[in-house]
DNA sequence: TGTACATCAGTGAACGCGCGTTCACTGATGTAC
DNA sequence: TGTACATCAGTGAACGCGCGTTCACTGATGTAC
């Protein structure tokens, strides 16, 4: 029995890497299980053998494309001892290159949603939080006078204005724009956005004395 | 022969309008031309004589959005003669609440992508410009010694950032923000980005003496 | 070791549904004389 | 005003395609004795 777990575990290995390769050439939209099936050399109901159905498989790709992604933040901060600030820098950026490397895999983490009713496993929810942390930490050193919670603001108001900047800078509509300047514009912006934060920060201060 | 012209153009109006209902209501994937056909009272096959197919019907819904939008953008900024940064934190507040108001017609903006091959016909594209036009604004007499296309490129920032707060804040993902908390957070990051933003050009300018 | 039996991965045809678009046809409206 | 004819909006059945999921069946693998 053992040795039939394996094959099965391994099959099960193959479905998700052919998915998340799927989705990186074709997009969500071109996940088809008949074209899985062919690409691991099973029989297209075998598919549901190894998975529940194709909102499992898409959060298991979601799941690993979060992961690496994660990976990649943590190597664009480790890298030459940054100031907080110029570590924030670093986080946008690197998350920038990540989109713009893994666009269709980068977008199906945001494109995908369950169907009412069905709702996120906590193993998925907890893969996303973990994100937040690259750039709580950079944050709790830059405004030492914060709350937690208010840091945790901060961080998803940061992460999001980045986002929208990645998200429509590499959409081939509204705005379309060259990887180096947009990797510029958001330098710039975060650098804004940062000392803006401090300013207010300083003013506030003053403000209670 | 005008009557019937007339007719015609009630009934394509009555079509656009119900397809805006419907994307309103259902989102996107739940506009189906039989359920167009049976709200405007006509056979599924008369769709096809108001309008060329599908997805000119969404372009239409989508410059109506943009339409209204654009509205809205313009009375968030005659109240009351604001300052130049205030008109920015205002139009951003307008848009967040916009979007939280036509959630699902201001998604459909977004998720629309026209199949590969065919673009998106002038008129759409128009719309989408005008709305740059109040960011501009602001911004040029915020920044009186930035070029045209130096303005033109921090007010796409500008809004792709504010855009992405809206987005991932309104969203039920990730992050997901009461309406209230969500402006406070727009607000303070847009003051924080404008006033670092300014600090830059202060700092530039005495570098560059 | 050998035999009978049980389990369950794997098969692939078929189900069921959805839906945009087309098309031969109709009938109302308008035109020409 | 009346008649024959043309036009074209409107009809709704049918086409064509796609695709997730199920299910009765098979055959290989493993177990019990």
């Amino acid at each position: 029995m053992t040795k039939a777990l394996e094959r099965r575990e391994k099959l099960r290995a193959a479905l998700i890497q052919a998915a998340e390769q799927m989705i990186a050439e074709r997009g969500l939209a071109g996940l088809k299980t008949r074209d899985l099936a062919r690409e691991i050399g099973c029989a297209n109901g075998a598919v549901y053998n190894l998975v529940a159905d194709v909102d499992e498989l898409i959060l298991r790709v979601g799941s690993r494309t979060l992961l690496r992604l994660d990976e990649t933040l943590t190597l664009a901060t480790n890298a030459g001892e940054p100031s907080p600030r110029e570590s924030l820098v670093r986080i946008a950026l690197a998350y920038c290159d990540f989109a713009a490397e893994n666009l269709q895999l980068w977008r199906a983490l945001f494109e995908h949603r369950m169907e009412t009713g069905k709702l996120v496993p906590d193993w998925s929810v907890h893969d996303q939080m973990q994100l937040f942390r690259h750039i709580y930490q950079p944050l709790a050193a830059l405004f030492p006078g914060r709350s937690p919670e208010e840091l945790g603001i901060t961080a998803r108001s940061l992460f999001s204005a980045v986002h929208g900047m990645a998200a429509l800078g590499l959409e081939r509509k509204l705005v379309a724009v060259p990887l180096p300047a947009l990797r510029k514009e958001i330098t710039g912006l975060v650098r804004a956005m940062i000392d803006g934060l401090i300013a207010h920060d300083v003013k506030g201060a003053a403000a209670a004395d």
